[in-house]
RNA sequence: GGAGUCGUAGUUCAGUUGGUUAGAACGCCUGACUGUCACUCAGGAGGUCGCGAGUUCGAGUCUCGUCGAUUCCGCCA
């Protein structure tokens, strides 16, 4: 098809274009007819430029008023200066005097107009996915993301890493998260997994002496979704070898450092703070703390200073290896509505209620429980959290997780609903030292934390032989997490690659030598032949791309999402299909019940 | 698997205690208009109130179920 191609895009000419003879192509955003003078704005991913028809050319404008919106059109003519200017746009102070329009493709009218402010509802939004797409505020998001990624491969390539593609098809493994599983036909009855993470793969590169290794790929987890999680989901996954903790650091921090200096211009600390597992959940009740909120709002514990008062409640707590805790919001009116409102949100984890306590200007206590308390307990209670007239103390008491979970939930509850979290800082923070293993209640045994390769720290090395359930819970490992804002967004560890360590790990989290050669046979194989020491870590690729957008969700990261209950409303998937390629896999689908 | 919110015109929403013909804005169509850029003005078309039962003389409104979107918990690198 023959047509007028573009000299230009619709984002670029300016005053100093004035007097050229230009071609554009692009879609009908806007079209203002004002009788005798007819405007069009012209869009493409670059910009808008205002067109402008007269009527005495009357082909032409007999073409623009057949014009509809999203009508793919080309306009030639000349950059004019405009009579009348608008400040808002990079192109306002022209525009194109037409003397040439080809209509090059018709538009039905769209479900919803284009616009920055789009106003559908979010399946709509899903469903005609291209048209929200064509919106700059959303197309920018993924122009962002194509920058973050030609940063990271430049990144790894200077630092002698190696990009190497690892299967998409693998063994399926019942550690972690729930498989997607692929059909094999040539072998029916049998299954292939797509990647939680390439971990067991990139772990083997190292014994293949790749050394560095680095992908930016597609992982798949069949969990429930969430605002931040989607059923397929990208990484930068990396390993290294002959390494400790501090130098996967140092990569990651040098990754995180030019992506901030490239998009946003600013300059990262040379370290990340760092803060241990069990100081993050004393402190923040979390273990992906959010280090923005104004006044840092800690957690106190206060089980001591009320250990001896007359309210049951905390006494009971503290006398049953429970703790009291609370934390402090500062000076701000806490009406009896609020109140109410954070005691409903604390009964949903399982507390009877919120204790607090006002410090009034005057000097004065307003609280329930302020009775049992007497002057000594409340005064160090005051002094405990620093208050002064205004503040208000949050207590819960209970078992210590629960309680410090719940702190923390509240936390971030008061930092939302008090508007104290400063947007405008990025808090970087190595969350280290995390538990080896997780005791599960219900099931009666241990699972690992992290995943079964990872390496416990040299000093718990000496637990690995205990039987006692404290002294395995009190394992820590060679384990971080990197937060960035209260997120996730990386994760990593330093890996076994020594096959005693491997079987002690295996024998507490109950698998047998037998089922661990099942599932990780080919992996434990290959230790056998000189495994490096070896560590590394996984970006959330996606997480980071939606925290550089200023999103709350990953969604519009992502060019073609999936919704909460993992379809794709655009292209209507997952769907069934013939009995015939089903037959090919040898599948029989159960009837529904 | 559980809890919450939402579903009414193409779109975003309003719709009172259950009561006559379900409204507004934007978009769309027709006409007018030479400096608009959220153009303006005049007129017009447009509805399976998500779907299915039930209660009722009467349901957009109440009840139950169901489907979809979304937030959170469980789950999850």
């Amino acid at each position: 098809m023959n047509f007028c191609k573009r000299t230009h895009n619709c984002g670029e000419l300016n005053i100093k274009n004035e007097g050229e003879k230009v071609t554009l192509n692009g879609w009908v955003s806007k079209t203002r007819d004002l009788g005798g003078l007819f405007f069009i704005d012209l869009r493409d991913r670059y910009g808008i430029t205002q067109l402008k028809v007269l009527p005495e050319n009357k082909e032409v404008y007999d073409i623009a008023l057949r014009l509809g919106q999203e009508f793919v059109i080309s306009a030639s003519g000349n950059v004019i200066k405009r009579e009348s200017i608008n400040k808002n746009i990079p192109t306002g102070e022209i525009e194109i005097e037409v003397n040439e329009i080809e209509i090059l493709n018709e538009s039905e009218i769209p479900p919803f107009v284009i616009e920055d402010d789009v106003k559908a509802a979010d399946d709509l939004r899903l469903k005609y996915r291209y048209l929200d797409l064509r919106r700059k505020i959303l197309s920018d998001n993924l122009i962002l993301r194509n920058w973050v990624y030609q940063i990271v491969h430049k990144y790894f390539e200077k630092h002698d890493f190696v990009e190497v593609e690892t299967p998409v098809l693998m063994k399926s493994t019942p550690e972690g998260a729930r498989d997607y599983l692929v059909p094999s036909r040539v072998h029916n009855g049998k299954f292939y997994a797509l990647p939680q993470s390439p971990q067991l793969y990139k772990q083997i590169l190292m014994v293949s002496g790749l050394d560095r290794y680095v992908q930016i790929c597609k992982c798949f987890r069949d969990e429930d979704l969430r605002a931040d999680r989607q059923p397929e989901f990208t990484q930068i996954d990396l390993e290294m070898s002959f390494v400790d903790q501090n130098d996967v650091f140092e990569i990651l921090e040098g990754m995180f450092f030019e992506i901030w200096k490239d998009i946003k211009g600013i300059e990262l600390p040379a370290g990340f703070r760092r803060m241990t597992y069990d100081e993050a959940m004393n402190k923040y009740g979390s273990d992906k703390p959010d280090l923005r909120i104004k006044g840092g709002m800690e957690i106190e514990n206060i089980s001591e200073l009320v250990k001896g008062s007359d309210f049951k409640v905390f006494s009971d707590a503290a006398a049953s290896g429970g703790i009291v805790a609370g934390i402090k919001l500062q000076s701000k009116e806490v009406t009896r509505k609020i109140i109410d409102g954070l005691t409903e949100f604390v009964k949903k984890s399982g507390f009877g209620g919120l204790g607090y306590l006002k410090f009034n200007e005057d000097g004065t206590v307003q609280s329930p429980i302020v009775k049992f308390l007497n002057e000594e307990i409340t005064n160090n209670i005051k002094s405990t959290f620093s208050c002064a007239g205004g503040d208000t103390v949050f207590i819960l008491s209970g078992e210590k997780m629960k309680v410090l979970q719940t702190l923390g939930q509240l936390r971030l509850r008061l930092a939302e609903d008090f508007d104290l979290i400063d947007e405008t800082r990025y808090e970087f923070l190595w969350v280290i030292d995390f538990p080896l293993f997780r005791y599960e209640e219900e099931e009666k045994r241990f699972y690992a934390e992290h995943h079964v390769f990872t390496m416990p720290k040299d000093e718990y090395l000496k637990f690995l032989d205990s039987s006692d359930k404290d002294e395995i819970e009190s394992i820590r490992a060679n384990c971080y997490d990197l937060v960035l804002n209260g997120h996730e967004i990386t994760s990593g560890s330093i890996r076994i690659h020594k096959p005693e360590i491997q079987k002690k790990v295996f024998s507490i989290i109950g698998l047998t030598d037998e089922e661990a050669k099942m599932k990780f046979g080919f992996i434990l194989e290959a230790f056998k032949y000189g495994a490096p020491p070896h560590g590394g870590a996984a970006v959330g690729f996606d997480r980071v791309i939606a925290i550089l957008c200023g999103l709350k969700s990953i969604n519009d990261t992502i060019a073609f999402p999936k919704t909460l209950k993992a379809s794709s409303l655009m292209d209507e998937c997952p769907s069934e299909v013939a009995t015939v390629q089903l037959d090919e896999l040898g599948i029989e689908l159960k009837k529904k019940k």
